[in-house]
DNA sequence: CCAGTAATTATTCAAGCGTATAATAACAGC
DNA sequence: GCTGTTATTATACGCTTGAATAATTACTGG
């Protein structure tokens, strides 16, 4: 009887196979059903190899759940920080791109909420979204100013703070509905329902594009 | 040796008991150690208990994910339906029943976030999430064309569609910002927020207090 | 081409899981 | 009070779990 073959890969190169694996079988089978034999199974090793990299499961799921964040807000945070755009067109693809794939995705929201659901019953899994969120927010709100000031308007810091925890809060429920049922969903798409809110809650300023930047 | 004493309880009684005892174990210890002995010593009773009122298990999650969604809408659908109020206020009313205590809950956005990532594992769970999220869209729906009609506009369908989804993801969003780092929100309520962002999303009208009924 | 290193497999372990069944005691009706 | 019913306890079963250890094989540096 003799043993698998198998080939020596790169500390880094087997962490991503199993995170992935982690995050791909939570997706589909639930945290309950997410076992190491079964994500093992998935990234294509055997069990044993798990704790070579990860000194326990938990450790490992943490560390999926720091790559599910950094996986969903870096496709936005580029749009945010793209200077050469005018600000209020900065603000209207970072909301677009949060209502798009491959943010906005059924598998990646399951994910999320998986996690969520951690947070209270693991302070690590609430550090992990406690900065995620600050980050977040902190994004809209500079992006909020940079609006403001654009439409020749007082960025006033308290009334950017509020304005940008209703965004944040608007971003996120109809991220929420968009993707939870989104055979509902199709004729009317969650991002032009978004910027027109927006808009709203801007006080009427238009995030239509502009000819010239601020 | 002689057994534990007992009482017999009626099947309504111990049915609540195990479901509230389902709950409370999800919420400390999550889904993936919510195990029928833990859940069984919180209800007071020894674990083949469990299987004389509910068949399997996962019979008995999904009764707790229907109990949990019925107690969260409750109070907010009872508010909406409270016709001696003006339409404005009943509105402003279903906001702020929807972002403070017992709606706006650590613990109940736990039991949420850890149902909604098994939506995608088990079409159950994603039956008893669209009925829910259906009705609730529907009554936001309700009220914002009560509303309209209230402040002379026309109640046109597609405008009330898309701003129930608007003020549905405002209400899910601010929710969740809200009750996840509430330690953070101390000084600006969550609700307060909503109803300006509302008053915003409507143009402008206002779901302050009236002296009359419409 | 050989030796050393450590990444990987294979196997084992005790504990805990959901489920099933048999024994028992609380209560209802007479 | 006694008796029948059944809600409840107690115990057992087979399986899976996360973790630990020992054996092996792929690769690195000389």
């Amino acid at each position: 009887m003799s043993r698998r073959s198998f080939h020596r890969a790169s500390e880094a190169e087997r962490r991503r196979d199993l995170i992935v694996a982690t995050l791909d079988c939570i997706a589909e089978c639930g945290l309950q059903n997410a076992t190491v034999r079964e994500i093992a199974a998935r990234a294509g090793v055997t069990q044993g190899l798990i704790r070579h990299y990860f000194s326990s499961k938990d450790l490992m799921l943490q560390a999926a759940y720091r790559d599910l964040m950094a996986s969903m807000v870096a496709s936005a945070e580029n749009t945010a920080d793209h200077r050469p755009l005018t600000a209020r067109r900065r603000l209207r693809e970072f909301i677009v791109s949060n209502l798009s794939a491959p943010v906005a995705d059924a598998k990646k929201l399951s994910l999320w909420a998986a996690f969520i659901s951690h947070v209270r019953v693991d302070p690590v899994f609430a550090e992990i979204h406690k900065e995620n969120y600050l980050a977040f927010r902190d994004t809209v709100e500079g992006l909020v100013a940079d609006v403001l000031t654009d439409a020749g308007q007082d960025p006033d810091p308290a009334r950017c703070r509020e304005l940008a925890i209703a965004l944040n809060g608007l971003i996120d429920g109809l991220w929420l509905e968009g993707t939870l049922v989104d055979d509902l969903f199709a004729e009317k798409p969650a991002a032009e329902i978004a910027i027109r809110s927006a808009e709203a809650l801007l006080g009427g300023i238009s995030l239509a594009d502009e000819l010239h930047a601020s």
